[in-house]
DNA sequence: AAGGCCTCCTGAGAGC
DNA sequence: TGCTCTCAGGAGGCCT
């Protein structure tokens, strides 16, 4: 499931096998991932055709590839999608949706998409900023992101504290996992009202939430499964350094009471019912 | 207007 | 064995 730290890890993989590379073809293999480009995948291959791919970038779970031209190819990997780097008439993947050919002879990038969550777009003028992403906040590694309008944004919400993390508005990058990960570490309660977070919790989070993804950042990455895997098919090993997500029964590592699954927002939520206990004032 | 719920997708695994 | 059900969840869209 990849959320900032697994973004960024494709993202350095792209950088290697991109940048400066010429498209000679795109090979659209299903429309799906390609919903957000509203004039189509024909439209979608014919713009790219002969285009010089620039460095990638990215801004919390969000990557684009910027083009010499100053416009952009925009991606999200949704939940399943992964970049792949193949030689030239290696067997196609199952779930292979979208095929980038070059005019060299370095191999082929491909975008593999299980569930079709993710998807690619062509975004013009899109190579510093894709204006279809303006509304994303910027994430916590961004050297521009403002620590001080966080807290003083999140403490004028009225919602609770995990929704809040969670809204790409307010912060980028965080997703389920590293936001439980991150109250853990706070020792906060993700129904816990915003308003009533003191200025210095407020930043406390943020800080927990750069430790704990830049320390999945540091292994390459979160996964569970096969569904997420580096752009040359690795999978992140970082689930051993995670102390509640997924880890239903297993003892807290702070005080060994067993971690709590709990049903939040139509999927999922762990914590430790000791060190996280149920607050006072309380939005769910 | 902000907050929150629903929907899109596929496949693994559980239960009967 | 084979069917059905549940779960995984990012984020746009839409309703209140």
């Amino acid at each position: 499931m990849p959320e900032l730290p697994e973004v960024e890890v494709v993202r350095r993989g792209l950088a290697e096998f991109t940048t400066g590379r010429t498209i000679d073809a795109v090979e659209v293999l299903h429309p799906r991932p390609l919903r957000r480009h509203l004039l189509g995948p024909d439209d979608f291959s014919s713009r790219l055709k002969g285009q010089v791919f620039a460095t990638p970038a990215r801004r919390g779970k969000y990557l684009w590839l910027p083009l010499a031209s100053g416009d952009a190819v925009l991606t999200h990997l949704g939940m399943s999608g992964q970049f792949r780097v193949q030689p030239v008439g290696a067997e196609d993947e199952k779930h292979l949706r979208v095929r980038f050919r070059f005019a060299d002879d370095r191999g082929e990038v491909r975008f593999v998409d299980q569930r079709m969550f993710g998807g690619l777009s062509y975004s013009e003028g899109g190579a510093e900023l894709p204006a279809e992403i303006a509304h994303i906040a910027r994430d916590p590694f961004d050297p521009l992101f403002d620590d001080d309008l966080f807290v003083a944004s999140i403490r004028r919400r009225k919602t609770g504290l995990k929704r809040a993390l969670l809204d790409q508005t307010l912060v980028s990058g965080v997703g389920n996992i590293y936001a439980d990960e991150a109250l853990w570490r706070a020792k906060l309660h993700y129904a816990k009202a915003t308003e009533t977070l003191k200025p210095l919790q407020a930043r406390e989070i943020l800080t927990h939430a750069r430790e704990v993804m830049g320390a999945a950042l540091d292994v390459g990455g979160t996964s569970f499964d096969a569904l997420y895997v580096n752009v040359n098919g690795e999978s992140g090993y970082f689930e051993r350094g995670l102390a509640v997500y997924g880890q239903e029964g297993s003892p807290c590592p702070r005080d060994g009471r067993p971690i709590r699954r709990e049903p939040f927002m139509n999927r999922s939520s762990f914590r430790c019912p000791k060190c996280q206990p149920v607050p006072r004032h309380a939005r769910w």
